[in-house]
DNA sequence: TGAAAAGTTTCCTTATAATGAAACTTTATA
DNA sequence: TATAAAGTTTCATTATAAGGAAACTTTTCA
């Protein structure tokens, strides 16, 4: 490892207007985003659709039922790991997460 | 945002090895890792002693009993979303995640 | 515009994450 | 090396995430 990368970063706003992708020239399918729970299902929902899946379908994929795969992506709960990972899992999509310390006064180590 | 940057990846053992920063001539304390409960663990752990707080001082940071402090560390659970911020939010550190989607083949979209 | 498909909500149940207190073990250090 | 401090484990309890079935709403499109 020790890869150094670029990663291109996008807010909420951006994922919302322009679901996700094709930002920039150079075709990187990599976002970064901060990790909070509503934005989680944002994500889901954008990949899912993506993969031109229904809820059903990826319901299917994951082993749960369509239900399930709608309150993920409205985050009507406060969801594990696991949950998480399972999802990402059957879109064959990776996860990664970064943390970035902050010093006493608040900015960048 | 929009924001370009590097990122240094690092794998668990670099991190057991060395334990977080120092690596390269460019300090910048941002990595990423797997999104893996295991090392969430080893990743607050890191972290904590960077910041010289025993688990009894993290706990009255966070608001929970050291013995939780204990279990997030040594993952006993299959940790929620909110905990990971809960803490990381106490230990001044900020976390993002990033996702990377696999074609069909599984290689890099 | 009406039927089918997709998505959402509600109402449950079950599994388990979150938590503390206290006993216990390990690690520092006077 | 005895004592204190730090960390771990156990044993409970409580809160809540995970989940499905079915009714319901919204969207799609022939």
């Amino acid at each position: 490892m020790n890869k150094i990368r670029n990663m291109k970063m996008m807010t909420l706003d951006e994922l919302k207007d322009k679901h996700i992708g094709k930002v920039g020239t150079i075709e990187r399918d990599d976002y970064e985003f901060e990790l909070k729970v509503e934005i989680l299902g944002e994500m889901i929902k954008s990949v899912r659709k993506e993969r031109q899946l229904t809820q059903e379908q990826l319901g299917e994929l994951v082993g749960v039922n369509k239900s399930q795969i709608s309150k993920l992506e409205r985050n009507t709960k406060n969801v594990t790991i696991e949950t998480v990972l399972k999802v990402f899992r059957a879109l064959k999509t990776n996860i990664k997460f970064t943390i970035e310390k902050l010093d006493e006064n608040y900015g960048l180590v």
